[in-house]
DNA sequence: CGCCAGATTGAGGAATATCAAACAGAGTGG
DNA sequence: CCACTCTGTTTGATATTCCTCAATCTGGCG
């Protein structure tokens, strides 16, 4: 993909190579491999598929606080906390590695490069999070869901037959707006033609147009 | 405060007694420590007061990332990436120590404690922004006020005379409202006498009270 | 006193949620 | 191969939340 230092530090062979045990699990879409709350013994490393970290408000309302692509972690929280401060479940079949959490601080407690590494994606993972609170705080709707499809296709190199796991409800509860308020949306990109969908399959079909509208350029309505 | 160790390893006199060169800085109400892209020198840490770390959208429009207290690291972004990623602007009157980052780094390579305390504070401003997302992606804006201010108390030991340096454009740029909004909603909080304000100065009266509407019951409307 | 910036209030409108109903598509059993 | 069901999606009508714009108010300060 676009950096293939993405493993650094953190590849499976190279762990193996410094005689780390790490498992490598392939599961389905709508697996649970943790539950918030949960103890930590295991992080992971997503090799293929997406994964959903979650949490849940007091009502029951589920909220995704963050998405996973190929080459991210997951479960590293619980270097420094006991438990899971998120429950995991799979968007898509998906193949991870599982790490030993024990194991994984003496090795980075050694290892300045498998320091760097796991620092390098806790940045990232806290830049992220923090241009959801942008995109959150203040952008309306269309421009959420437009700058989510454009930030999505990237993840991968082409802009036709996106895998595209996610059901309304799970865009929702990423971008913070009702399951029908999305549906609506989606339905105006695709009679605009800027998206197109079938089958768990997404193209963009109109990328500026997107950018355009994720921008929330003022007065320029869809019409 | 609640927890002493929270300067643990990086405290000044400690960083003092490690050859760590420290300067004690002192600034007022609008002072702005760093911009958003001014290249990183120096990290942090807040001894009193309050800094806000803002970003801002094309438009212009402000977004208030996160506050800090008393105890709050800040610029540590500098450590992996050259340049600040957010603008930091005091909102009190406030004493800060300013660290060299190169020096903090050669530190952090040395010392295991050093590194353990900034790694802390990293995983403390990620479940703080993955609890902003949760606030601003699923309650509404009384709820969302509600659960601010007694958080903001939780930075202090009493109830009452709580040092409150936000305006209402502040308020709002961080719960991503409008400043009209949150002025309705303050005075409605007034009204039913569950906080009270002057000249910077705030009480929370009836802590329960916000608890119940931070919760977000349904149909438990004011009135 | 008069002035000014910030805060409040009000009215109207836009954005989004809610509730209910219709719809589509993938199995499944006849 | 065709109904039939089930689940997820779309659509519609309506209510609510929130924003915008404009006007008024307040408190500090020259």
């Amino acid at each position: 993909m676009r950096d293939q230092s993405i493993f650094a530090g953190l590849n499976p062979e190279e762990l193996r190579s410094l005689s780390m045990e790490v498992e490598d699990i392939a599961c389905h879409q709508g697996d649970v491999l943790y539950r918030m709350g949960d103890s930590a013994r295991y992080a992971y490393t997503l090799r293929a598929g997406a994964v959903k970290l979650v949490k849940f408000m007091k009502n029951g309302q589920e909220v995704i606080i963050r998405l996973l692509h190929r080459g991210d972690l997951l479960g590293f929280e619980g270097m420094q906390e006991a438990h899971h401060r998120h429950g995991a479940i799979a968007l898509a079949p998906s193949q991870l590695c599982r790490l030993d959490l024990a194991e994984l601080q003496r090795l980075s407690e050694r290892l300045p490069k498998v320091r760097e590494a796991i620092l390098q994606r806790w940045q990232q993972a806290l830049q992220s999070s923090e241009d959801r609170i942008m995109e959150l705080g203040a952008k309306r709707a269309e421009a959420r869901l437009a700058t989510f499809l454009l930030q999505w296709a990237e993840h991968y190199p082409q802009l036709r037959h996106l895998p595209f796991p996610l059901s309304r409800p799970d865009l929702a509860a990423f971008l913070g707006l009702s399951t029908e308020h999305v549906s609506r949306i989606m339905a105006d990109f695709k009679r605009h033609a800027f998206i197109q969908e079938q089958r768990g399959q997404l193209e963009i079909l109109a990328p500026q147009s997107l950018a355009d509208i994720a921008g929330k350029l003022p007065d320029h309505k869809l019409d």
